[in-house]
DNA sequence: TCGTTACTGAACATATTGTTCATTAATACT
DNA sequence: AGTATTAATGAACAATATGTTCAGTAACGA
Protein backbone atom coordinates (compact mmCIF):
# COMPACT_ATOMS: atom_id res chain seq x y z
CA UNK A 1 0.00 0.00 0.00
CA UNK A 2 1.38 3.56 -1.12
CA UNK A 3 2.26 5.60 2.11
CA UNK A 4 0.23 8.37 1.01
CA UNK A 5 -2.69 6.29 0.67
CA UNK A 6 -1.46 4.46 4.45
CA UNK A 7 -1.12 8.11 6.29
CA UNK A 8 -4.25 9.67 4.54
CA UNK A 9 -6.19 6.12 5.74
CA UNK A 10 -5.13 6.57 8.94
CA UNK A 11 -5.75 10.52 9.78
CA UNK A 12 -9.24 9.42 8.91
CA UNK A 13 -9.22 7.18 11.34
CA UNK A 14 -7.70 8.46 13.86
CA UNK A 15 -9.62 12.36 12.94
CA UNK A 16 -13.17 10.17 13.05
CA UNK A 17 -11.97 8.25 16.52
CA UNK A 18 -11.46 11.79 17.85
CA UNK A 19 -14.82 12.80 16.96
CA UNK A 20 -16.53 9.93 17.38
CA UNK A 21 -15.47 10.24 21.02
CA UNK A 22 -16.86 13.68 21.09
CA UNK A 23 -20.28 13.08 19.94
CA UNK A 24 -23.08 10.95 18.52
CA UNK A 25 -21.84 9.22 14.84
CA UNK A 26 -24.97 10.83 12.95
CA UNK A 27 -23.90 14.41 14.18
CA UNK A 28 -20.17 13.94 12.65
CA UNK A 29 -20.06 15.59 8.82
CA UNK A 30 -17.61 14.73 6.19
CA UNK A 31 -16.78 18.25 6.58
CA UNK A 32 -15.42 17.70 10.30
CA UNK A 33 -13.95 14.87 9.09
CA UNK A 34 -11.49 16.40 6.76
CA UNK A 35 -11.29 19.49 8.46
CA UNK A 36 -9.68 17.29 11.47
CA UNK A 37 -7.74 14.67 9.51
CA UNK A 38 -6.86 17.83 7.27
CA UNK A 39 -6.99 16.04 3.73
CA UNK A 40 -9.01 17.54 0.28
CA UNK A 41 -12.42 16.67 0.12
CA UNK A 42 -12.16 14.63 -2.90
CA UNK A 43 -9.13 12.47 -1.09
CA UNK A 44 -12.18 11.23 1.64
CA UNK A 45 -14.43 10.18 -1.17
CA UNK A 46 -11.64 8.22 -2.75
CA UNK A 47 -10.98 6.32 0.10
CA UNK A 48 -14.46 6.04 1.02
CA UNK A 49 -17.25 5.97 -0.40
CA UNK A 50 -19.63 7.49 2.02
CA UNK A 51 -19.67 7.97 5.41
CA UNK A 52 -20.92 4.66 6.44
CA UNK A 53 -18.59 2.99 4.63
CA UNK A 54 -15.98 4.42 6.80
CA UNK A 55 -17.65 3.12 9.60
CA UNK A 56 -18.13 -0.16 8.35
CA UNK A 57 -13.91 -0.40 7.64
CA UNK A 58 -13.24 1.56 10.84
CA UNK A 59 -15.49 -0.96 12.82
CA UNK A 60 -13.55 -4.01 10.59
CA UNK A 61 -10.10 -2.70 12.06
CA UNK A 62 -11.20 -2.48 15.08
CA UNK A 63 -12.82 -5.49 16.34
CA UNK A 64 -10.23 -7.47 13.91
CA UNK A 65 -7.56 -6.25 16.82
CA UNK A 66 -9.63 -7.09 19.75
CA UNK A 67 -10.98 -10.19 19.13
CA UNK A 68 -8.07 -11.91 17.19
CA UNK A 69 -5.31 -11.16 20.07
CA UNK A 70 -8.22 -12.36 22.32
CA UNK A 71 -8.99 -15.52 20.50
CA UNK A 72 -5.72 -16.07 19.63
CA UNK A 73 -3.81 -19.47 20.80
CA UNK A 74 -1.45 -18.17 22.82
CA UNK A 75 -4.13 -15.97 24.92
CA UNK A 76 -6.79 -19.06 25.20
CA UNK A 77 -4.33 -21.08 27.05
CA UNK A 78 -3.74 -18.17 29.27
CA UNK A 79 -6.77 -16.83 30.19
CA UNK A 80 -9.27 -19.35 29.32
CA UNK A 81 -7.74 -22.63 30.41
CA UNK A 82 -6.42 -20.75 33.18
CA UNK A 83 -6.28 -22.41 36.44
CA UNK A 84 -7.01 -19.89 38.93
CA UNK A 85 -11.04 -20.38 38.67
CA UNK A 86 -11.50 -16.78 38.10
CA UNK A 87 -10.01 -16.39 34.56
CA UNK A 88 -12.57 -16.52 31.79
CA UNK A 89 -12.51 -14.66 27.99
CA UNK A 90 -15.19 -12.66 29.78
CA UNK A 91 -12.90 -11.47 32.59
CA UNK A 92 -9.95 -10.63 29.71
CA UNK A 93 -12.51 -8.68 27.50
CA UNK A 94 -13.88 -6.62 30.97
CA UNK A 95 -10.42 -5.62 31.15
CA UNK A 96 -9.04 -5.10 27.89
CA UNK A 97 -11.98 -2.34 28.04
CA UNK A 98 -11.02 -0.96 31.30
CA UNK A 99 -7.96 0.35 29.29
CA UNK A 100 -10.04 2.11 26.65
CA UNK A 101 -7.63 1.27 23.69
CA UNK A 102 -8.99 3.08 20.70
CA UNK A 103 -11.38 4.99 22.23
CA UNK A 104 -14.31 2.20 21.85
CA UNK A 105 -15.74 3.00 25.33
CA UNK A 106 -17.43 5.81 23.37
CA UNK A 107 -18.86 3.71 20.84
CA UNK A 108 -20.50 1.37 23.49
CA UNK A 109 -21.69 3.61 25.49
CA UNK A 110 -25.29 3.46 25.09
CA UNK A 111 -25.70 6.92 23.63
CA UNK A 112 -24.46 5.32 19.98
CA UNK A 113 -24.37 3.46 17.40
CA UNK A 114 -26.45 0.72 15.88
CA UNK A 115 -23.74 -0.96 13.26
CA UNK A 116 -21.59 -0.73 15.30
CA UNK A 117 -23.40 -2.69 18.43
CA UNK A 118 -24.18 -5.34 15.74
CA UNK A 119 -20.50 -5.90 14.49
CA UNK A 120 -19.62 -6.02 18.08
CA UNK A 121 -22.05 -8.44 18.58
CA UNK A 122 -21.43 -10.68 15.88
CA UNK A 123 -17.62 -10.90 16.70
CA UNK A 124 -18.31 -11.61 20.40
CA UNK A 125 -20.54 -14.32 18.76
CA UNK A 126 -17.86 -15.50 17.31
CA UNK A 127 -15.32 -15.48 20.17
CA UNK A 128 -18.16 -17.41 22.56
CA UNK A 129 -18.71 -20.02 19.74
CA UNK A 130 -15.08 -20.89 20.38
CA UNK A 131 -16.02 -22.13 23.63
CA UNK A 132 -18.83 -24.54 22.88
CA UNK A 133 -19.20 -25.57 26.21
CA UNK A 134 -20.52 -22.04 27.51
CA UNK A 135 -23.74 -23.32 24.91
CA UNK A 136 -24.27 -26.21 27.03
CA UNK A 137 -25.38 -25.23 29.72
CA UNK A 138 -27.93 -26.81 31.88
CA UNK A 139 -30.06 -24.21 31.17
CA UNK A 140 -29.95 -24.66 27.59
CA UNK A 141 -32.06 -27.72 27.40
CA UNK A 142 -35.55 -26.49 26.82
CA UNK A 143 -35.08 -23.34 24.72
CA UNK A 144 -33.56 -22.85 21.22
CA UNK A 145 -29.63 -22.54 20.74
CA UNK A 146 -29.96 -18.83 19.25
CA UNK A 147 -31.96 -17.76 22.21
CA UNK A 148 -29.73 -18.71 24.45
CA UNK A 149 -26.59 -17.43 22.55
CA UNK A 150 -28.56 -14.27 22.04
CA UNK A 151 -29.01 -13.55 25.77
CA UNK A 152 -25.18 -14.53 27.04
CA UNK A 153 -24.00 -12.12 24.04
CA UNK A 154 -26.54 -9.59 25.07
CA UNK A 155 -26.29 -9.86 28.50
CA UNK A 156 -22.54 -9.30 28.31
CA UNK A 157 -23.33 -6.10 25.71
CA UNK A 158 -25.55 -4.98 28.95
CA UNK A 159 -23.11 -5.45 31.11
CA UNK A 160 -20.55 -3.53 29.74
CA UNK A 161 -22.76 -0.72 29.49
CA UNK A 162 -23.88 -0.56 32.52
CA UNK A 163 -20.51 -0.47 33.75
CA UNK A 164 -19.21 2.44 31.80
CA UNK A 165 -22.39 4.20 32.86
CA UNK A 166 -22.08 3.68 35.82
CA UNK A 167 -18.18 5.25 36.09
CA UNK A 168 -16.49 2.01 35.41
CA UNK A 169 -15.86 2.16 39.47
CA UNK A 170 -15.88 -1.68 39.99
CA UNK A 171 -13.02 -3.88 39.08
CA UNK A 172 -13.37 -6.54 35.82
CA UNK A 173 -13.04 -8.96 38.29
CA UNK A 174 -16.27 -7.90 39.68
CA UNK A 175 -18.16 -7.34 37.22
CA UNK A 176 -17.20 -10.68 35.83
CA UNK A 177 -18.60 -11.89 39.09
CA UNK A 178 -22.14 -10.05 38.39
CA UNK A 179 -22.09 -11.20 34.82
CA UNK A 180 -22.25 -14.61 36.18
CA UNK A 181 -24.64 -14.10 38.66
CA UNK A 182 -26.99 -13.37 36.11
CA UNK A 183 -26.28 -15.48 33.48
CA UNK B 1 -57.10 21.39 20.66
CA UNK B 2 -58.19 23.13 16.99
CA UNK B 3 -59.22 20.18 14.84
CA UNK B 4 -57.20 21.42 11.63
CA UNK B 5 -54.47 20.88 14.93
CA UNK B 6 -55.34 17.39 15.68
CA UNK B 7 -55.87 16.50 11.86
CA UNK B 8 -52.22 17.60 10.72
CA UNK B 9 -50.50 16.38 13.47
CA UNK B 10 -52.47 13.00 13.08
CA UNK B 11 -51.53 13.41 9.05
CA UNK B 12 -47.83 13.71 10.59
CA UNK B 13 -47.67 10.75 12.99
CA UNK B 14 -49.30 8.11 10.07
CA UNK B 15 -47.12 9.32 7.84
CA UNK B 16 -43.99 8.55 10.07
CA UNK B 17 -45.16 5.59 11.61
CA UNK B 18 -45.60 4.75 7.66
CA UNK B 19 -42.03 5.47 7.22
CA UNK B 20 -40.89 3.95 10.23
CA UNK B 21 -41.97 0.90 8.72
CA UNK B 22 -39.63 1.24 6.02
CA UNK B 23 -36.94 2.73 6.58
CA UNK B 24 -34.74 3.92 9.71
CA UNK B 25 -35.14 7.14 11.08
CA UNK B 26 -32.08 8.75 10.25
CA UNK B 27 -32.83 7.93 6.59
CA UNK B 28 -36.16 9.74 6.80
CA UNK B 29 -35.91 13.36 5.80
CA UNK B 30 -39.05 16.17 6.65
CA UNK B 31 -39.72 16.32 3.57
CA UNK B 32 -41.18 12.97 2.76
CA UNK B 33 -42.83 13.00 5.76
CA UNK B 34 -45.00 16.66 4.74
CA UNK B 35 -45.24 14.57 1.27
CA UNK B 36 -46.96 11.78 2.79
CA UNK B 37 -48.38 13.34 5.33
CA UNK B 38 -49.65 15.97 2.62
CA UNK B 39 -49.05 18.62 4.65
CA UNK B 40 -46.71 22.24 3.70
CA UNK B 41 -43.64 22.48 5.40
CA UNK B 42 -43.84 25.70 7.22
CA UNK B 43 -46.71 23.84 9.26
CA UNK B 44 -44.57 21.02 9.85
CA UNK B 45 -42.33 22.82 11.70
CA UNK B 46 -44.90 24.84 13.53
CA UNK B 47 -46.00 21.17 15.31
CA UNK B 48 -42.76 19.94 15.53
CA UNK B 49 -39.24 22.02 16.32
CA UNK B 50 -37.19 19.30 14.75
CA UNK B 51 -37.65 16.03 13.42
CA UNK B 52 -35.91 14.69 16.79
CA UNK B 53 -39.24 16.42 18.70
CA UNK B 54 -41.50 14.03 16.47
CA UNK B 55 -39.75 11.23 17.52
CA UNK B 56 -39.89 12.45 21.10
CA UNK B 57 -43.64 13.15 21.14
CA UNK B 58 -44.33 10.13 18.67
CA UNK B 59 -42.32 7.90 21.80
CA UNK B 60 -44.16 9.83 24.51
CA UNK B 61 -47.86 9.08 23.02
CA UNK B 62 -46.65 5.72 21.84
CA UNK B 63 -45.65 4.55 25.69
CA UNK B 64 -48.55 6.53 27.36
CA UNK B 65 -51.03 3.89 25.18
CA UNK B 66 -48.78 0.91 25.84
CA UNK B 67 -48.22 1.41 29.35
CA UNK B 68 -51.38 2.89 31.29
CA UNK B 69 -53.07 0.16 29.71
CA UNK B 70 -50.97 -2.00 31.07
CA UNK B 71 -50.36 -0.82 34.47
CA UNK B 72 -53.97 0.60 34.86
CA UNK B 73 -55.48 -0.54 37.98
CA UNK B 74 -58.17 -3.42 36.30
CA UNK B 75 -55.17 -4.94 33.82
CA UNK B 76 -52.81 -4.73 37.07
CA UNK B 77 -55.54 -6.91 38.70
CA UNK B 78 -56.30 -9.43 35.99
CA UNK B 79 -53.05 -10.12 34.38
CA UNK B 80 -50.15 -9.64 37.24
CA UNK B 81 -52.09 -11.09 40.20
CA UNK B 82 -54.17 -14.10 38.08
CA UNK B 83 -54.25 -16.82 39.88
CA UNK B 84 -53.56 -19.46 36.97
CA UNK B 85 -50.17 -19.38 37.65
CA UNK B 86 -48.60 -18.24 34.49
CA UNK B 87 -50.22 -14.63 34.11
CA UNK B 88 -47.85 -11.90 34.59
CA UNK B 89 -47.23 -8.69 33.39
CA UNK B 90 -44.51 -9.86 30.88
CA UNK B 91 -46.70 -12.21 29.13
CA UNK B 92 -49.50 -9.15 28.81
CA UNK B 93 -46.91 -7.49 27.26
CA UNK B 94 -45.55 -9.54 25.00
CA UNK B 95 -49.16 -10.72 23.89
CA UNK B 96 -50.13 -6.95 23.28
CA UNK B 97 -46.47 -7.12 21.17
CA UNK B 98 -48.00 -9.33 19.05
CA UNK B 99 -50.95 -7.62 17.78
CA UNK B 100 -48.47 -4.91 17.00
CA UNK B 101 -50.76 -1.58 17.61
CA UNK B 102 -48.72 1.06 15.85
CA UNK B 103 -46.59 -0.87 14.56
CA UNK B 104 -44.04 -0.91 17.47
CA UNK B 105 -42.68 -4.07 16.24
CA UNK B 106 -40.40 -1.94 13.35
CA UNK B 107 -39.39 0.38 16.38
CA UNK B 108 -38.31 -2.38 18.26
CA UNK B 109 -36.46 -4.10 15.99
CA UNK B 110 -32.96 -4.07 15.57
CA UNK B 111 -32.91 -1.73 12.56
CA UNK B 112 -33.93 1.09 14.91
CA UNK B 113 -33.61 4.07 16.79
CA UNK B 114 -31.62 4.18 20.06
CA UNK B 115 -33.74 7.11 21.24
CA UNK B 116 -36.43 5.36 21.07
CA UNK B 117 -34.75 2.06 23.22
CA UNK B 118 -34.35 4.92 25.89
CA UNK B 119 -37.99 5.38 25.98
CA UNK B 120 -39.17 1.64 25.60
CA UNK B 121 -36.57 0.43 28.58
CA UNK B 122 -37.33 3.47 31.05
CA UNK B 123 -40.89 2.69 30.76
CA UNK B 124 -40.66 -0.73 31.33
CA UNK B 125 -38.20 0.44 34.39
CA UNK B 126 -41.44 2.50 35.79
CA UNK B 127 -43.58 -0.38 35.08
CA UNK B 128 -41.90 -3.23 36.60
CA UNK B 129 -40.87 -1.31 39.70
CA UNK B 130 -44.37 -0.81 41.07
CA UNK B 131 -44.34 -4.53 41.49
CA UNK B 132 -41.02 -4.51 43.53
CA UNK B 133 -41.27 -8.21 44.53
CA UNK B 134 -39.44 -8.85 41.28
CA UNK B 135 -36.44 -6.68 42.41
CA UNK B 136 -36.25 -8.79 45.40
CA UNK B 137 -34.75 -11.81 44.07
CA UNK B 138 -32.64 -14.32 45.91
CA UNK B 139 -30.27 -12.99 42.88
CA UNK B 140 -30.20 -9.49 43.99
CA UNK B 141 -28.35 -10.61 47.00
CA UNK B 142 -24.80 -9.96 45.94
CA UNK B 143 -24.99 -7.34 43.17
CA UNK B 144 -26.02 -3.67 42.77
CA UNK B 145 -29.70 -3.30 42.49
CA UNK B 146 -29.46 -0.95 39.34
CA UNK B 147 -27.32 -3.80 37.99
CA UNK B 148 -30.32 -6.09 38.78
CA UNK B 149 -32.66 -4.06 37.30
CA UNK B 150 -31.13 -3.55 34.46
CA UNK B 151 -30.35 -7.01 33.37
CA UNK B 152 -34.25 -7.44 33.75
CA UNK B 153 -34.92 -5.03 31.46
CA UNK B 154 -32.16 -5.64 28.89
CA UNK B 155 -32.86 -8.90 28.75
CA UNK B 156 -36.82 -8.38 27.95
CA UNK B 157 -36.08 -6.53 25.66
CA UNK B 158 -33.26 -8.49 24.11
CA UNK B 159 -35.97 -11.44 24.31
CA UNK B 160 -38.84 -9.30 22.26
CA UNK B 161 -36.01 -8.48 19.78
CA UNK B 162 -34.80 -12.39 19.26
CA UNK B 163 -38.62 -13.17 18.74
CA UNK B 164 -39.33 -10.56 16.21
CA UNK B 165 -36.01 -11.18 14.56
CA UNK B 166 -37.33 -15.30 14.32
CA UNK B 167 -40.32 -14.08 12.85
CA UNK B 168 -42.32 -14.17 15.96
CA UNK B 169 -43.30 -18.35 15.61
CA UNK B 170 -43.82 -18.59 19.04
CA UNK B 171 -46.75 -17.89 21.23
CA UNK B 172 -46.19 -15.05 23.83
CA UNK B 173 -46.38 -17.96 26.72
CA UNK B 174 -43.83 -20.04 25.67
CA UNK B 175 -41.06 -16.25 24.90
CA UNK B 176 -42.68 -15.56 28.49
CA UNK B 177 -41.45 -19.68 29.45
CA UNK B 178 -37.65 -18.63 28.04
CA UNK B 179 -37.98 -15.18 29.10
CA UNK B 180 -38.13 -16.52 32.80
CA UNK B 181 -35.58 -19.54 31.94
CA UNK B 182 -32.74 -17.03 31.93
CA UNK B 183 -33.83 -14.43 34.26
C1' DT C 1 14.95 9.09 -14.20
C1' DC C 2 10.33 8.16 -15.56
C1' DG C 3 5.83 6.46 -15.54
C1' DT C 4 2.24 5.86 -12.23
C1' DT C 5 -0.52 6.95 -8.55
C1' DA C 6 -2.42 9.84 -4.93
C1' DC C 7 -3.54 14.29 -3.11
C1' DT C 8 -5.27 19.05 -3.96
C1' DG C 9 -8.61 22.59 -4.06
C1' DA C 10 -11.93 24.72 -6.16
C1' DA C 11 -16.03 24.54 -8.36
C1' DC C 12 -20.34 22.30 -9.10
C1' DA C 13 -25.14 20.23 -8.84
C1' DT C 14 -28.17 18.47 -5.62
C1' DA C 15 -30.54 17.78 -1.36
C1' DT C 16 -31.87 18.92 3.30
C1' DT C 17 -32.78 21.96 6.95
C1' DG C 18 -35.14 25.46 9.28
C1' DT C 19 -37.12 30.34 8.70
C1' DT C 20 -40.03 34.00 7.00
C1' DC C 21 -44.21 36.11 5.53
C1' DA C 22 -48.15 37.52 3.15
C1' DT C 23 -52.40 35.15 1.91
C1' DT C 24 -56.21 32.11 2.56
C1' DA C 25 -59.29 29.27 5.12
C1' DA C 26 -61.17 27.01 9.10
C1' DT C 27 -62.52 27.48 13.70
C1' DA C 28 -64.34 29.11 18.24
C1' DC C 29 -66.96 32.28 20.57
C1' DT C 30 -70.77 35.42 21.56
C1' DA D 1 -74.61 34.92 11.81
C1' DG D 2 -70.78 37.78 12.44
C1' DT D 3 -66.23 38.47 13.98
C1' DA D 4 -61.82 37.88 15.95
C1' DT D 5 -58.57 34.34 16.36
C1' DT D 6 -55.83 30.79 14.97
C1' DA D 7 -53.87 27.43 11.67
C1' DA D 8 -52.44 26.07 7.15
C1' DT D 9 -50.34 27.39 2.79
C1' DG D 10 -46.68 27.76 -0.52
C1' DA D 11 -43.14 30.01 -2.17
C1' DA D 12 -38.96 31.95 -1.42
C1' DC D 13 -34.82 32.08 1.38
C1' DA D 14 -30.08 31.30 3.60
C1' DA D 15 -27.34 27.90 5.39
C1' DT D 16 -25.39 23.58 5.49
C1' DA D 17 -24.14 18.89 3.83
C1' DT D 18 -23.40 15.59 0.21
C1' DG D 19 -21.02 13.56 -3.46
C1' DT D 20 -18.71 14.49 -8.15
C1' DT D 21 -15.54 16.39 -11.43
C1' DC D 22 -11.19 17.78 -13.20
C1' DA D 23 -6.96 19.85 -14.22
C1' DG D 24 -2.72 20.65 -11.76
C1' DT D 25 0.87 19.16 -8.55
C1' DA D 26 3.60 16.31 -5.70
C1' DA D 27 5.08 11.91 -3.97
C1' DC D 28 5.93 7.35 -4.86
C1' DG D 29 8.08 2.81 -6.66
C1' DA D 30 11.04 0.63 -9.83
Amino acid sequence: MDRRQRKTREAIFSAFTELLSKKDFNQITVGEIIDRADIGRATFYSHFETKDFLLKEFCEELFCHIFDTENSVQNHHKHIFSCDGSGSVFLHLFQHLQKNDNNILALLSSQNNELFMRYFKSNLELLIESHFSLFESSKNKNMPLSFWKNHIISTFVETIKWWIDNGMKESPELITEYFFMVV
